[in-house]
DNA sequence: CTGTTAGCGCCTTCAA
DNA sequence: TTGAAGGCGCTAACAG
C-alpha cells in the first residue's frame, strides 16, 4: 500500500509538499502538483483515511443511529429507505456513513459520547429511539452534530426534520367524520416511542376539532406489531360494534386490524374503515389496499443528511428543522360509514 | 477526550504499560493493571479505533458490498434481513461493518483495493454483484478475506456461502409437473445476475429430469422487477394460451406475473399456476398467496459472517463453503392443471 | 513555493 | 515487570 512518503521519494518532493499537491492547497507550483499527481496515479496511491481522520481529529463519517436492528422491520421497508435517501445525498460528497443501534452499544457498554469519539464520528442522523432511552440526553447534552428523525428536539448541535403528521392525521380523521363515522377507534405504538405521542395527540386534537367525544378506551396499543395489534383489535371490535373506523399509527397494525376484522367476519370497508400511517409496500397490496398517510422516509432521511452536512461544515442555515410534508392516501379500506 | 497519556500521569506509569495494561497483556502486575483500569474506567477513556486501527495496520471493520443501494428493494426485505444477520454476529463481538456499494464507489473512481485500503478492512460480504462486475475478478484477486453470497467462488481468501436453490427449484416444478402442469413457462432476473444463471439451471434440469421439453420461448425476462414482468407476461400469456403455469426466479416478478394474470382475467391459480422465489414478506400477503421457495438471507449473512471472522482470525474452517436449505413453500398461487 | 519539525493516539520492539 | 524510543500515514504550523 503506497503512502504519501513513497510519492516523495519517487518525485524528489517532500511529503509535505505531496501532501499540499495532493490535497489542492493552492500554494504549490503547478508543475510540482501534476507531478506528484502522475506519480501518485501511476503507484496506485489511496490516502489513508484513517490516519487523515487521526490527525485532523475528525472523520467524514456519519452514525445512523437507530434503536434496533431487527428483522420484522424488513415488513416495512422503512429503514432501508431510510439508508437509501442517506446514501444517495451521501453519494456524491466524500461522507461515508456507518449503522449504530443503541441496542448492541448498550450490550458493549458504551455511552453516546464513547460511540462518537471512538470513531470521531462526524455527525449522527438518529431515528427510532424511545423516549426513555438514556442516550437521548447524552446526544441533546453532547456538541456532536445530530439530526433527529421525528423526534422534535433542537439546540446549539441538534436539529430535527418531521413531517406535518399531525396535520395529516387530522386530515384523516376528519375525512373518517365526513364519511359518517362517528366512532373513530385509535391503535396507538409503543408508548416509549416519540412518534406514539405525537401521533396521538394528532388523533385527539382532531376529535376535539370535529366535536367528537374522546373515550380512552377507544385507544389501542399494539406495539407497532402485527400480531400484538390483531390480538388487541380481536376482543375490542367484539365488545365495541358501535366502532365504524379504526385509525392506526402504523400500516403494519392496520394489517393486523384488517386480519382481525377478516376473522370476525367484519367486512372492510363496508362495515369497518381503516386507516394505516407509513404508505408501506404492503398497504397497496393488502386486501382491501389500505388508505394510509404517506410520509417519505427517504425524503426525511435524505433532508436530515443535509441538514446535518450543513451543520458539520458550518454553513449558516437558518432553520433549526425541516418538516415535510405528509398526505393522506385514500385507497379502499375506507368508505361511508354503513355503506352497505 | 483522554487518551492512554492521561492515563499514564494520573497513575504514574508509563503509556507503554498503560497500553499492555488495557489490551490484557499478561506480563503486567495485577495491581498495577487494577490501578490502570480504574484509571480508565474513572476518566471515561474509550480507545481511539483510528489510532489502533492505523498503528495495527488493519481494522475491526467488515465491509458490506453490494451493487446498489436503491429504493425499490425495499419491495423485498431482502437486504435488510441480510443487515440484521451481519449485525447479530457480529453484535458480540468487537467488529463493525460499513455497508458500501458498489455503484457510488465506481462512481468515485475506487478500485476494490482501494476500497479496503482506506479503511483497512478486515474483510467483506459481498452479495448482489453482476457475473460481469470488474470489481468481482479483483475480488479473487485480492487477498482481502471475502465471502460471497450466492456467488460460487473460492480460493485461498474467498469463500461462499449460498442455498441449495437448484434443488428446491427442481422441487417447485417436479411439483407443478405433479399437479398436471405439463407447459411451464420460466421469468428470469437479470441476465447478469448469478443468481439468474443458477436458477435457469435449475428450471432446465428439471424440465430435463420430468422429460419435458425446453422451449426457449418459455423464458421470459423481467429483470426482477415487478413492472417489467408483467409487462412481458402480459403478451406471453396471451400468446401461450397453452402455458399453465410460470415459475418466477424472484417473488417481486411474481407479483407482477400475477397483475399481468388479473389484468388478462386469468384466474391464479385456477387457470395459471404461479411460484416465486424468495418468500418476501408481500408473498404472503398477494392476492392469492404466492407458492415460493423460501432461502432465508438473514442465516445466509450470518453463516457467512461466521466463516468471515473465522478466515479473518485464521481458524482453520474445513469448508471454503456453506450450503443452507431453501424449501418450497406451498400457498394459494398453485394447483391442479385445470382445477376448473 | 517548499522543506523542517512536530505531533495525532496507539502499539511494539528492545533494553533495563 | 516496566519504560524509552520509534513509527503507523498523515497534516499543520513555521521558517526559509
Amino acid at each position: 500500500m503506497p503512502t504519501i512518503k513513497d510519492i516523495a521519494t519517487m518525485t524528489g518532493f517532500s511529503v509535505t509538499t505531496v501532501s499540499r499537491a495532493l490535497n489542492d492547497y493552492n500554494d504549490v507550483n503547478a508543475q510540482t502538483k501534476k507531478k506528484i499527481e502522475d506519480a501518485a496515479e501511476k503507484i496506485g496511491y489511496v490516502p489513508n483515511i484513517l490516519a487523515q481522520n487521526l490527525v485532523m481529529k475528525k472523520s467524514k463519517t456519519i452514525g445512523i443511529l437507530v434503536n434496533e436492528l431487527k428483522r420484522e422491520s424488513s415488513k416495512d421497508g422503512l429503514m432501508l429507505e431510510m439508508l437509501c435517501g442517506v446514501s444517495d445525498v451521501l453519494a456524491d460528497s466524500d461522507y461515508e456513513f456507518v449503522l449504530l443501534s443503541t441496542s448492541t452499544a448498550k450490550q458493549k457498554n458504551k455511552t453516546f459520547k464513547q460511540l462518537c469519539e471512538e470513531r470521531q464520528l462526524a455527525g449522527l442522523i438518529i431515528q427510532g429511539l424511545k423516549n426513555d432511552d438514556p442516550y437521548l440526553e447524552e446526544i441533546v447534552d453532547s456538541n456532536v452534530p445530530c439530526v433527529l428523525i421525528d423526534i422534535l428536539i433542537t439546540n446549539e448541535t441538534t436539529k430535527y426534520v418531521t413531517s406535518n403528521q399531525i396535520e395529516s392525521i387530522k386530515d384523516a380523521i376528519k375525512y373518517l367524520h365526513r364519511l359518517g363515522h362517528c366512532a373513530i377507534a385509535y391503535m396507538n405504538g409503543s408508548d416509549g416511542a416519540h412518534v406514539s405521542t405525537i401521533r396521538k395527540q394528532g388523533y385527539l386534537e382532531a376529535l376535539k376539532e370535529i366535536g367528537l367525544p374522546a373515550h380512552e378506551n377507544y385507544i389501542m396499543n399494539g406495539q407497532f406489531d402485527e400480531d400484538i395489534a390483531k390480538k388487541v383489535a380481536m376482543p375490542f371490535l367484539l365488545n365495541h360494534p358501535e366502532v365504524t373506523a379504526v385509525f392506526c399509527a402504523s400500516d403494519v397494525m392496520a394489517i393486523g386490524v384488517l386480519s382481525a376484522a377478516k376473522d370476525l367476519s367484519i367486512k372492510v370497508p363496508e362495515k369497518l374503515s381503516v386507516i394505516g400511517f407509513d404508505n408501506i409496500v404492503l398497504s397497496r397490496y393488502s386486501t382491501p389496499p389500505l388508505t394510509t398517510i404517506s410520509q417519505s422516509p427517504y425524503n426525511m432521511a435524505a433532508a436530515g443528511t443535509e441538514l446535518l452536512t450543513a451543520m458539520i461544515e458550518k454553513k449558516q442555515e437558518k432553520t433549526p428543522f425541516k418538516i415535510l410534508n405528509s398526505e393522506l392516501i385514500i385507497r379502499e379500506s375506507t368508505t361511508f360509514q354503513g355503506s352497505v
